[in-house]
DNA sequence: ACGCGCTATGACAACGTTGTCCAGGTCCTA
DNA sequence: TAGGACCTGGACAACGTTGTCATAGCGCGT
């Protein structure tokens, strides 16, 4: 019987190592090693030993010891908001290309918009030693990432800045295209618009209330309290808030949604509607051109590839201070945004 | 000078290590370890110590070096097709739940429909040593999966079954749903529908070709080829197809849309035509209930969900032979689909 | 015949962690 | 006070790979 065993219970169902294919090809562990990387200085003939070896035992290289051995991962992590929502899969697609020209694996998780499910995925993807980390942010403050950032990890944001830490940041312009779809309301005759958006610690939330606050006042139309509704996006909510503006004393004619998710519940509960309101969205919705729904358009492809290429750069030993970039939005005028406020 | 220096060029920007803790805190390795994973055996006093130079040193534990010690990753690999179908959203959302109810973290990538592009992530994700795989194939031909699978990797397929190897899979009643939507439009009076669908070499396509196919046989229709159109779900293809079938010497009165995408530009062709021409699609859509279409859902949710359960089933040790689950669809009329045909 | 340079190959350490085993200490009981 | 049980902590090997270095074999010029 052996005298101690100090392996663990389960390994891989005992895989073939290189030592194995060594023994088989009966060469050195290190001719192996060179073989699997390609690497130069074996001969043909031993080169076909062991591909061969290698075949037959079904062999496929640890990368995990690799890793450990080398240092560097070629994987990038990718933090996302929330896996189910459309507006992320041509984020997520975006930059999974990018890494992919550059030799790099994308891991992603998602935090389902819970600050610590976020930093939970994020430091777990740290302790995977991915080179570089893109995060959707779910919470205000990253602080947690300080240390790993220090360690080497690159790190950019997408779609919404880090909180309380300075890093790299790639936006859209909410502000703006609140302020731009707001002013499209206007200039079609509205005066009392409403703002239904997302909860305001949200930085995108908050700047699309500031830009669409901006348009009024550049209007020199007042806001009336009950026209501004920011909280959850969940049905119950937005259609409370519709149907409180279009019974307010002074109902709004037109209303603002906050995001691609508020847009949609604001689309369903104006359907009931028997008057009809005008409406602009932020985020593009497919479908949204055949509902004839006027949006402010994110491009979220160009969020994730910006975002992706900074990361790259900076893991090709770009330094200076920490930058943020912003996208600009882009109006589509469908319909629902044209229509008239009924006369006075 | 030092004599030799053996380390590779460039470390994770020189991480602390646990010997680096071990030192700083003034007590053993193994003592470290033991804090990090909450194991027994350390007093109060020294746990704490111990916890404070982590807290300092920003220590974080290599993973990497974990899992090659432990030979388990408590990580699940999955193989999507298109990170940007919303359909696949739900469905990885499902699988992640799942994960992390068993601790697992979930590493997903999509392989763009590229058959290549499947095998180099499934491949890449074995060499990072999964402990299983949830796969949905791109391609038809899984048999460069047989050595990780012998090996021990736990591996389930989903939406589609494998090719040429045998192996778990969870699938929706492709057959049953294309049969029973048809169904529904012969029973609004329909005698002449059109077929477009995904290419057929998809086994998914191909079984809702087969189930239109028999709905039509059990009422005893016939089908005229120019009434079925299986191909790239791209716009140009698909709006072809829905003008050849809507200008053929027997025009047809209705149609089947054989998935998601192709129900997008079915929607908008037939938006543009004078007669109204009834439409039931596979898979639902968002905003569909507005738009009035008649579809068969797939429940993606469950998809993954199940699909993840077995899987986990399988690394808990369960074994037997490979099993096929078919979940059921739903077929929900909004409308499109119950279109009369015009009187003859 | 000798030495030189070159190439193909292998021996060995190291990456950071965990499992095993042993040593020393403390506390209790006889 | 001796002896044992128990607790705490540390030394060491091993996981599978890769970088460094040493060596054996070869052809070639002198």
């Amino acid at each position: 019987m052996a005298d101690t065993d100090h392996r663990p219970e389960h390994r891989y169902g005992n895989r073939p190592t290189m030592k194995d294919v060594a023994a088989k090809a009966g060469v050195g562990l290190k001719t192996v090693s060179r073989v699997v990387n390609g690497e130069p200085g074996v001969t043909a003939d031993t080169e076909r030993r062991v591909q061969e070896a290698i075949e037959v035992l079904g062999f496929r290289r640890n990368d995990s010891a690799r890793v450990l051995r080398k240092g560097r991962t070629a994987t990038v992590g990718l933090v996302l908001e929330d896996l189910a929502d459309p507006f992320y899969g041509p984020l997520s697609r975006a930059v999974e290309e990018v890494a992919r020209a550059h030799g790099a694996l994308l891991i992603n998780g998602s935090s389902a918009e819970d600050p610590d499910r976020e930093q939970e995925l994020a430091l777990a993807l740290c302790a995977r030693r991915v080179d570089g980390l893109i995060v959707i942010p779910a919470g205000d403050d990253h602080r947690y990432l300080e240390p790993e950032i220090r360690a080497g990890v690159a790190t950019v944001f997408v779609d919404r800045p880090a909180g309380r830490i300075d890093a790299d940041a790639v936006l859209s312009d909410s502000f703006g295209g609140a302020r731009e779809g707001t002013a499209h309301l206007i200039a079609h005759g509205h005066r009392r618009i409403g703002f239904i958006g997302d909860r305001p610690h949200i930085h995108t939330a908050a700047e699309r209330l500031r830009g669409y606050r901006a348009a009024m006042e550049d209007a020199g139309l007042p806001v009336r309290e009950e026209w501004v509704s920011p909280g959850p996006t969940g049905p119950e909510r937005v259609d409370a808030a519709v149907r409180g503006m279009l019974t307010a004393p002074e109902p709004v004619t037109a209303l603002f949604a906050g995001n691609n998710r508020v847009t949609v519940t604001v689309v369903r509960a104006l359907a009931a509607q028997p008057r009809p309101i005008a409406l602009v969205g932020f985020d593009d919705i497919e479908l949204a051109d055949l509902l004839g729904i006027t949006v402010v358009a994110q491009d979220a492809a160009a969020l994730g590839r910006t975002a992706a290429e900074r990361l790259f750069r900076r893991l090709d030993g770009a330094d200076g201070a920490p930058e943020r970039v912003v996208l600009g939005t882009t109006l589509l005028a469908r319909g629902s945004g044209e229509i008239a406020p009924p006369a006075a």
